[in-house]
DNA sequence: TTGATAAACTAATTATGTTAGTTTATAATA
DNA sequence: TATTATAAACTAACATAATTAGTTTATCAA
């Protein structure tokens, strides 16, 4: 007993990640947690302050990896391409680990600084795609929050299971909302 | 002791809001409703079956106080004059009830088909608002999950506290994004 | 008046988060 | 090498929450 593990915060957060995506990120608690890393509970004390700190941490786990998987689909495609690509990526990262994207939208209570600034890494990446539209500062923020929320809010809708029952292709609804929201780009730039 | 109060579910639910937006949903525990009635928490199991259906319980509720919100933007409008209106009533309602909003966003973890109902009787009233259009059924689905993603996605990401800190006017980019969609049917229209 | 029922109660159980205080392994130092 | 400081584990205990079982009481109908 006593044996000293190799634990760290970096690695109790996968665990939980780990966690999450076998059993559903309701039952990822700490007596959960500690069980998977072969410790006691009030042992990852000794690496967080609490449960709050294990959400939040998950939060930024998985926003950092849903930040990966939109610069991979951004790389090598400009404007419009890129944006409907960043779309995609988006979704299906969501439908890939749907307990991780559970874990962005139930943020640890509003407004952890942390969380937000992951989250503008997120967007920074946007904003590298909408340069070549050349809008003003004011524009792009505002298409930007825009874009954001609409995938945001699709995926959102989609895993908490509206959108099931009617009829309708889903991947259609998606890719046309993406669509809508870009030509409406292509409309400024030929005013 | 054991005076008969007239306690029934929807009065444990509408003290279950209140106390939603007194002290903040996470604080909305059996106790603490239980208190707010003068009654101890087992005694609440008379009327519904457990917090899980005290939470779902708040999410209609607060689904349907939306609904009445959303209605009555719409009436006397139509066509884009009604659907700007129901975006501007939509996020007004999340502004002034923060509390039952989130109710909203956290699902009982995905799918009670009742809470699914609620939700399509809000989208119900935007098919309405959409019949001037004569858009197909099938646009008209697409249309509808695209609208009303992006304002729930905006909404939501809002509440969590993104949009801060970035200096841009967050009602005008919120005013943005509702006009391009609906700027988007217009062109459909006219094709 | 009596008896059935609904709705309250008390008491106890389980689960989780958390704190306090203790022990032990490791690494640095005398 | 022996010692000691520290980090990281532990045990024990407590608080709060949800829940269940079983009990009591108020009210209404026969």
């Amino acid at each position: 007993m006593g044996t000293r593990r190799n634990l760290d915060a970096q690695t109790i957060l996968d665990a939980a990640a780990e966690l999450a995506e076998e059993k559903g990120l309701e039952n990822v608690s700490l007596l959960q947690v500690a069980e998977k890393l072969g410790v006691k509970s009030p042992s990852l004390y000794n690496h967080l302050s609490g449960v709050q700190e294990l959400s939040t941490g998950i939060a930024k786990l998985a926003l950092g990896r849903l930040e990966e998987a939109i610069r991979g689909a951004a790389v090598g495609r400009s404007e419009g391409d890129a944006l409907l690509a960043i779309a995609l990526a988006y979704r299906s990262y969501a439908k890939e680990n749907p307990e991780l994207y559970k874990a962005i939208l139930r943020f640890p209570d509003c407004g952890d600084s942390d969380v937000q600034e992951k989250g503008h890494t997120v967007v920074r990446i946007l904003y590298q795609v909408m340069e070549p539209y050349n809008l003003g500062e004011e524009e792009t923020i505002h298409f930007v929050r825009g874009f954001r929320s609409a995938l945001h809010g699709f995926v959102s809708l989609e895993a908490a299971g509206f959108f099931r029952g009617n009829g309708a292709d889903v991947d259609e609804s998606y890719r046309q909302l993406a669509f809508r929201l870009v030509s409406s780009l292509n409309m400024e730039k030929s005013d």
